[in-house]
DNA sequence: ATTTTAATTTAGAATGCTTCTAATCCATTG
DNA sequence: CAATGGATTAGAAGCATTCTAAATTAAAAT
């Protein structure tokens, strides 16, 4: 029963390795909450409490550490849904989200949702990092 | 020369009367760096140093109380493009912004740029208080 | 005009998220 | 099994923002 979870964590280890860092325990229980699953959204404090409760032996500062080098080598995206905190999307590829201002949550929009049109030229001497579309939702 | 300002200030006064806030010396001194002249983008502590400068008697907290009580009662709208500082737009009409984010700054997308297919339904429970387009720009 | 009233302003403290510091720990290499 | 350099950590610091409670002031009532 252990073997699947044994198997998911080899491959968590060589994905940390894949980028250079070095597969601490810390590292290693941080990115199978984040990695083994369904794609997911989470701020610091929320990851912090699930190691906390999954036995997984972390300080908060290195969760933010551990957070900034995942977005830093690509295996994380940090999504901006508002001024009080950052939230991270284990989904990297190129997609958009609602934000519940009441529960302070992302979500996903459904694919195929939002093409946009004419986007505009970058003004002289920048250029586009990307377009980040979030759609702010209400309790009706 | 003193008189267009004086009637500048006037309009201004009339504005934040006809919103059922009171003109007071730091309000009318707030509104006018804000709503004479062209639209713009500030944060709490840019308008607080204009302020400053520019001799209106106000304290941080009552600059952050005003941005508040102006965005309440729909005289500027809140910009969400990062997590780190809120920014107040003057122009409180539907558009979108680039963020240069190697200077912090907003900037209006040119008129017609963007326009959005396909915009999903809200998920059950919910409704789309606004889509916000966030377009991120760093030095070419 | 003076007094009364409630709203507004304010300095400074507090808050919440995030980053920093510098001491300790540990994964890796030889 | 050392040696070593990166990683982790507790706690402090930083920074934007909000709160508190006392002082001020605009407007209403006299
Ligand atoms: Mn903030
Ligand atoms: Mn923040
Ligand atoms: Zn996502
Ligand atoms: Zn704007």
């Amino acid at each position: 029963m252990g073997n699947k979870m044994v198997i998911a964590d080899k491959n968590v280890e060589l994905k940390i390795r894949a980028v250079g860092l070095k597969p601490t325990r810390q590292r290693i229980g941080l990115a199978r909450l984040l990695f083994i699953g369904c794609a997911r959204h989470v701020t610091a404090d929320e990851l912090f409490a699930e190691a906390s409760e999954s036995g997984v032996p972390v300080s908060l500062a290195t969760v933010y550490n551990t957070l900034r080098q995942f977005v830093d080598v690509g295996l994380l995206r940090e999504v901006l849904a508002g001024p009080e905190r950052s939230y991270f999307d284990t989904d990297v590829s190129h997609h958009h989200h609602f934000f519940h201002v009441d529960e302070n949550r992302l979500e996903d929009l459904p694919p195929g949702s939002i093409s946009i049109d004419d986007l505009p030229n970058a003004p002289a001497g920048s250029k586009i990092e990307r377009v980040d579309v979030v759609v702010r939702l209400t309790r009706k």
